[in-house]
DNA sequence: CGAATGACCAAGC
DNA sequence: GGCTTGGCCATTC
């Protein structure tokens, strides 16, 4: 059942504008609960069409994703297309977070 | 209802 | 300084 909490998650990726990326963890302690990072994750696995998911990514700057709604190579083109560049390395898709990494207080 | 799981993170070795 | 281990907490079995 989708809680406040997931419905708060989704209203928060909305925000975060095209060509930028944010973390699973930076999500969850900007919704008040910084030991829930997993849940932020678990909230876009299931969550609705419209919500640029593809922005959000793991604290390391990689695309850890493997599942059936969504793979990794999807989510590198859906940032490819909003300009970021998104590098391929050891199986996985790594981006630059020093550059691309979405700042909420701004 | 107890135990396992996961689109994570931080601390420890 | 890279890899392993535990802790998170809602959801699933």
């Amino acid at each position: 059942m989708a809680s406040d909490f997931y419905q708060n998650v989704y209203r928060l990726v909305k925000k975060i504008p095209r060509g930028r990326v944010a973390t699973y963890g930076q999500i969850a302690a900007a919704l008040d609960k910084p030991r829930s990072a997993r849940l932020v994750g678990w909230a876009l696995n299931v969550s609705p069409p419209q919500i640029p998911w593809q922005r959000v990514i793991n604290r390391e700057g990689m695309l850890s994703i493997e599942n059936r709604h969504a793979t990794k190579e999807l989510q590198a083109q859906l940032l490819r297309v909003e300009g970021i560049k998104v590098i391929f390395k050891e199986g996985n898709f790594w981006i630059d977070l020093k550059k691309y990494l979405w700042r909420p207080s701004l």
